[in-house]
DNA sequence: AAAACCTTCAACCGCGTAGTA
DNA sequence: ATACTACGCGGTTGAAGGTTT
């Protein structure tokens, strides 16, 4: 018996986020936050969104349009834990993009070599960085350099997003008003709208979804004190202490050849200390997680 | 020109952990 | 104490696009 699937895999889509799935996400997650709870997202921002289709139709467009083309079924069909990664990876608003400069290249390479792939934390040093960055990062171009591979210099012209992708998408009344993933049989008929309108009618004051507090923004890991890393470090899943914390430190001399071009690097190979040449948060955290 | 190969990176997967009933 | 649920993390995958042959 393995794990219970965290979503319907059968009725979620997979692959690329097109551009309005992000406006989707990110206009629901700015506009109310998350609410704590990412895997019920998807429904709400359906919830959200079908409401408001549906009050635009009746007060708009219930002149000129039958009431089979509205959409049903609305919102994003996607696992709650692709929505948290959309949002963390792509869509936060204090996202860097683009190249990374020299000095995060050295801070990444001093802080892999002091702490290995705690990515998260490493993440947490570089602001505007997400530890999915960092580590795609990490693996395509500063292993490389820093084991001797040469790097060959390429264009990033990747296009953000995924324009081919192709969905079923539903324009909204010819109006701009685009929704992915409509359906044949997702049209509203006067039956389902009196089931909503008395639904919406019962909750209109528990709701839930509109009565949530504004996204507050997330307690920044960017500007977390080195002692909270030093702390999860110890405590994660580590059931001697001291021993494992020795072992984070054992470097592999071996795996340290090549690393001249890096600024302090010849310290950590004659030592287990980190040269105070390396970039100063490193050597904090070093010494911090062997206080600790 | 085109096939083969290489690189990049967004997204997925599954596991460990924390919180809660 | 136990079971369940959701989150967060790190490893991995695969599509897209670039480069080489």
């Amino acid at each position: 018996m393995g794990r219970a699937p965290c979503c319907d895999k059968a009725n979620v889509k997979k692959g690329p986020w097109s551009p309005d799935e992000d406006a989707l996400l990110r206009s629901y997650v700015e506009k109310h936050g998350t609410g704590g709870n990412w895997i019920t997202l998807p429904q709400k921002i359906g919830t959200v969104l079908s409401r408001y289709l549906l009050r635009f139709h009746i007060e708009l467009l219930a002149p000129t349009l039958d009431f089979c083309s509205v959409p049903r079924k609305v919102g994003l069909k996607r696992c709650g834990k692709s929505c948290r990664l959309r949002w963390l990876n792509y869509l936060r608003p204090d996202i860097k993009h683009g190249g990374f400069s020299e000095e995060e290249d050295n801070l990444i390479c001093s802080l892999y070599i002091s702490i290995g792939s705690r990515w998260s934390i490493i993440a947490a040093h570089l602001p505007g960085r997400t530890d999915n960055d960092i580590k795609n990062y990490w693996n395509t171009k500063l292993k490389k350099k820093l084991f001797g591979k040469q790097r060959t210099d390429r264009r990033q012209c990747r296009s953000i997003g995924s324009a081919k992708q192709e969905s079923d998408r539903f324009d909204y009344g010819g109006l701009g008003i685009v929704i992915d993933g409509v359906g044949q049989n997702d049209f509203w008929t006067s039956t389902s709208i009196r089931e909503l309108h008395g639904e919406v009618g019962e909750r209109s004051s528990s709701d839930g979804v509109s009565h949530q507090s504004p996204l507050v923004a997330p307690s920044s890991p960017l500007l977390q004190p080195l002692r909270e890393d030093s702390a999860s470090l110890a405590s994660s899943s580590l059931p001697g202490v001291s021993t494992d914390l020795d072992e984070l430190f054992q470097f592999d001399l071996v795996k340290l050849e090549g690393l001249d071009f890096f600024n302090g690097f010849e310290g950590l190979k004659n030592s287990n200390e980190v040269s105070p040449l390396v970039c100063p948060s490193v050597v904090q955290a070093h010494n911090e997680v062997l206080q600790w």
